[in-house]
DNA sequence: TCTTGACTCTCCTGTTGCTGGAAGGTGTAT
DNA sequence: ATACACCTTCCAGCAACAGGAGAGTCAAGA
């Protein structure tokens, strides 16, 4: 029998940590001194302190390991909570991989750039969203201007109104500055009957690298341009139409004024 | 201006994290009603959060975040802050691997034995450990009982206590079942003259796979055998003599008692 | 105008696996 | 007797929020 000082010792395990495992009924000294409360360990628990620990670092957390430790685990039940730690140590094998790449690559920018980009990138998830369209081909972006005016006053005849923020897709592979293929966009939460021009859709959930550009439109293409490097830099496959979401709209027709606040959304694969 | 509903929409950032964002001073609404206490964001607020985003997945904590959002950073802090990441992310890369690489272990043993070996194996760090010792080739490992005599006695002698438990070092290369090349030795604090037999060394701090053998010394075999599958199958490498620490002594001689706690040590590497 | 129902606020607790410290009792060697 | 190392319990704290209670706010519909 012997205190909990020396089977720390023994063991490379804090005291605080033995405390706090008889606490939670992991392990329980063979004995307590009644008097002085003493704990009292034998050598032979150090086996399974070594079983707690190598359980430890298969990833088990300590509720789990005092379960496993109680019931006469049956080989099939530890073989299935194995498979799930597997499957949650490879998730985190490839998210600590991918920070890894988002730092190298932040390294690089500042070593070949000599600066900090003004566009932040961050993955999300947006939702399925129900929308009213008009699509058409524009010589330049900013002529998108009378198809708002067209799809506008389609829904305000029938008096359907919106039901969040505006966007436009973009249609082309690539970045193009003429003859593009531009889909207007007003979301929708009801029902609306669809005409030659105005069509009805619903654009899937979709895992998207966004970017927000503060300012006006003509000063838009650098935030295409940061979101388009970090896409490469960071090994990402464009996998749909772009969104350009009008958070704040301008105020002006489309194109000069400082205040506006868009976003940049690419539907996005891991290549 | 918008409120925090809206604002956590667009972003797909709880609410709860927006307000705690808040709180830590990373983020707060450009205004807060006076009278209800409503906080209202601008759109161009979306940037910021955005780079606070950023730079939590390129594993800032939020308080390193607050300072780097408050200073205007300068690059070559920002690259320092960087590497130390990279170096952090890189660690957890290599822990989860290896992680993994166990759990992978552990079930293919599963799949193969069809059992759960009694025998845990822990990786440990050992200090360094000053002893006395006698080294000489004996027939079998029981038969190094006449060298544990001749070092008590040489201790006895010169009045000096052994300061933890003994243990013995096997310096044959792999497992030998005749004319070993053993070590008995006894921990010391003070000094000791060294005679032609006994010498007094230190023996390094190391990294130390140990798994704990309960019972008596015939058995033993099996937690050599169990260690080293342990250490084949995860990829380590043995890099110096094997320690056999008797943590509960026999008390018979060395042969056959079951209450005898033994702890097998192999400095490793990883392969 | 009243009533819903959807939002919002603050404040408190809980999470995980411990660490650190305070205040006080033990054990042993000098 | 007196150190001094140990041991005990209890409380606070970490990091980044989530959940919920209890109460106030806002806009739309009856």
């Amino acid at each position: 029998m012997i205190r909990i000082g020396d089977f720390s010792k023994l063991s490379r395990v804090s005291v605080k940590a033995l405390r706090y495992y008889d606490e939670m009924g992991l392990l329980k000294p063979v004995s307590v001194d009644r008097f002085t409360g003493y704990r009292l360990y034998e050598y032979s628990q150090l086996a399974v302190l070594n079983r707690i620990l190598a359980l430890k670092e298969l990833g088990f957390s300590l509720e789990e390991i005092g379960r496993l430790l109680d019931d006469g685990l049956s080989l099939e039940q530890m073989r299935g909570m194995l498979k799930l730690r597997q499957t949650e140590a490879h998730q985190r094998v490839r998210e600590e991989t991918e920070r890894l790449e988002r730092i190298e690559s932040r390294l690089r920018q500042i070593e070949q750039e000599n600066n900090m980009s003004k566009y932040d990138v961050v993955i999300k998830n947006v939702e399925a969203i129900k929308f009213a369209s008009v699509r058409d081909v524009v010589q330049t972006p900013p002529e998108q201007g009378p198809l708002w005016g067209e799809l506008e006053d389609y829904l305000a005849m029938r008096h359907v109104r919106p039901s969040g923020v505006c966007f436009t897709l973009y249609h082309d592979e690539g970045f193009k500055e003429r003859d593009c293929d531009v889909e207007v966009c007003e979301p929708l939460d009801g029902d609306l009957t669809e005409s030659t021009r105005i069509k009805v859709q619903t654009l899937p959930a979709a895992t998207v690298a966004c970017t927000i550009h503060n300012g006006p439109f003509v000063t838009i293409g650098e935030a295409y341009n940061a979101i388009g490097k970090w896409l490469d830099a960071n090994g990402y496959r464009i996998v749909g139409p772009s969104r350009e979401v009008y958070l704040n709209p301008a105020k002006d027709g489309i194109q000069n004024d400082p205040n506006t606040v868009t976003e940049l959304q690419f539907p996005i694969e891991k290549a």
